[in-house]
RNA sequence: CGGGGCGUGGCUCAGCCUGGUAGAGCACUCGGUUCGGGACCGAGGGGUCGGAGGUUCAAAUCCUCUCGCCCCGACCA
């Protein structure tokens, strides 16, 4: 029996305060990442960032399949730099945090510690591309940045973190655009296939666009309080970057124009993405994708199990591993398997394989899903194919669960009081129409804390404004964001 | 940066109002019995009560300052 104070919150309440203090439980219990000394910085612990390493794999493939590389660039940006691009230095300004002294000397030059790096990069791209030859420039980097966040919260908004920004420079217009929406498809593809977290993508209103980008667009997720993550970016930046740093080159007509470049990026915030989306009150639940462990067995510990179980369970482990399924044997002895059972649906492993006295027996495993917590005994013989059907069938049962969440969340609303309505009671998507005037953006966010998340590109067109009424000339997914 | 709440063994907290020998549960260590949904018995270890200053014979407790965390707002991946 569970015991009291080891409970999480009972129910996953929409109301914030529960949710997100059964977030901040999950993080710590599910041993994903903890608190530091260090202000606004988590330390990601072994099990979190395994859970990393295995997004980065993928992207990674996803990056390379569509004739991206890997670079590094330098953590330490000159103020010259970064104030080259106005909007950008404005937008960041009061975000960025500042080397002054470098061992006992005071630095000529400040250095801001990167908050994104389109600086350094458009630097270097305007020492390496001369020619249309150049062209295009494909530059992923894995790295960290820092920020100066006011408030903070782990893995959706810390002061450091952990990302991956792709800088690319085009010879067009419509190849640089062609670009920003290829990756976005990336990225929505990635969420889909692989975090199982349905998106809606769409642009940024002009207010919630990238500091110097020309159009920015976003993937936007819903967790399970209703309201909205921003899980990924991907910038046009037109020739504005390419301006501020001479981006220049000799193009096929032999007249010398300007770069147009694009950045894309996303974070370890997909975590906490994934934390919000399939939670539930024991704890996290992985989608086998981007599970450590997507099996543990779990050998129940009778009698002399040493000599009757354990060597059972290893050649189960054995069999699945060669199946290449991430699989882990909990054989330690300190623990009951009541215990361990309770420990892994905390740490979200998909699929718990039980072997005991009995099994062995009747030459079989018990399987029980993550997901809906069915328990089902399997034959051993041909249960690699087995798991693996299975993972696979929890990875889409994990999405459709996600997407009926979201779909059920998100309405088109006409009139004024039901969007109220809505942001003050059940929250999640309103689709509305909108005049396209920051002001009144502005007034609607300041009445129920909702933002447009973005533009979607699929337009009901006609119609007054949801909120003033003049002409709407789009359509606009509002929600309360993280 | 405003408004509110909280800092006491690793974790969750009681004690504070009304000053007087630092507590509980869990976790941890050792021994034994257990093990198919967070086992049980016994014996242990561990805290200058976030920090600094003050009041007092005496401060976890009262006062001042400070740092940190959480929640609600303004800024953001």
């Amino acid at each position: 029996m569970a015991r009291p104070e080891d409970a999480l919150v009972t129910e996953i309440t929409p109301q914030s305060e529960d949710f997100s203090r059964w977030y901040l439980d999950v993080v710590r219990r599910a041993e994903l990442a903890d608190y530091t000394p260090v202000k606004g910085c988590m330390a990601i612990r072994p099990y979190g960032y395994a859970i990393w390493e295995l997004i980065q794999q993928d992207l990674d493939r996803r990056f390379k399949a569509t004739g991206h590389v890997n670079a590094y660039f330098p953590l330490f940006i000159p103020e010259s730099l970064i104030m080259r691009e106005a909007e950008h230095v404005e937008g960041f300004a009061p975000q960025v945090a500042w080397v002054t002294k470098g061992g006992a000397e005071e630095l000529e030059e400040k250095l801001v510690v990167r908050p994104t790096s389109e600086a350094i990069f458009g630097t270097m791209y305007s020492r390496w591309i001369q020619s249309w030859r150049d062209l295009p420039l494909l530059i992923n980097q894995w790295a960290n940045v820092v920020r100066w966040e006011k408030v903070t919260r782990p893995f959706l908004r810390t002061t450091e973190f952990l990302w991956q920004e792709g800088h690319t420079a085009h010879e067009t217009e419509a190849e640089a655009q062609e670009e920003t929406l290829r990756m976005l498809g990336v990225y929505k593809a990635f969420a889909e296939e692989v975090l199982a977290m349905p998106v809606l993508d769409g642009q940024k209103s002009e207010s919630e666009k990238f500091a110097g980008a020309a159009r920015t667009y976003s993937i936007e997720a819903l967790m399970g309080d209703g309201r909205a993550l921003q899980a990924g970016t991907s910038h046009f930046l037109g020739q504005n970057f390419a301006k501020a740093f001479e981006i220049r080159f000799q193009g096929r007509d032999k007249t010398l124009q300007y770069a147009w470049t694009t950045s894309w990026g996303v974070s370890t915030r997909l975590i906490g993405g994934l934390i919000m989306t399939h939670g539930d009150d024991s704890g996290l639940i992985l989608p086998p994708r981007v599970a450590p462990y997507q099996v543990v067995i779990v050998p129940i510990q009778r009698g002399n199990w040493q000599e009757t179980v354990l060597p059972h369970a290893q050649q189960v482990r054995d069999a699945l591993q060669a199946a290449g399924i991430r699989v882990f044997l909990d054989a330690r002895e300190e623990y009951t398997p009541g215990w361990k059972f309770a420990e892994w649906e905390m740490r979200g492993v998909p699929v718990r394989l039980e072997i005991g006295p009995k099994d062995i027996e009747k030459g079989q495993v018990v399987l029980v899903r993550r997901d809906t917590r069915a328990k089902a005994a399997a034959s051993r013989d041909g249960l690699p194919a087995h798991v693996t059907a299975l993972l696979d069938e929890v990875q889409r049962a994990l999405l459709d669960r996600a997407r009926a969440f979201r779909d059920d969340h998100t309405s088109r609303v006409e009139r004024w009081e039901e969007f109220v309505s809505i942001m003050e009671g059940r929250p999640g998507f309103v689709v509305a129409r909108w005049c396209g005037n920051a002001e009144c953006e502005a007034t609607i966010k300041a009445e129920t804390q909702a933002t447009i998340r973005n533009l979607p590109f699929e337009q009901v067109p006609g119609g007054p404004c949801i909120r003033c009424d003049r002409p709407a000339i789009t359509d606009a997914r509002f929600a309360k964001a993280y």
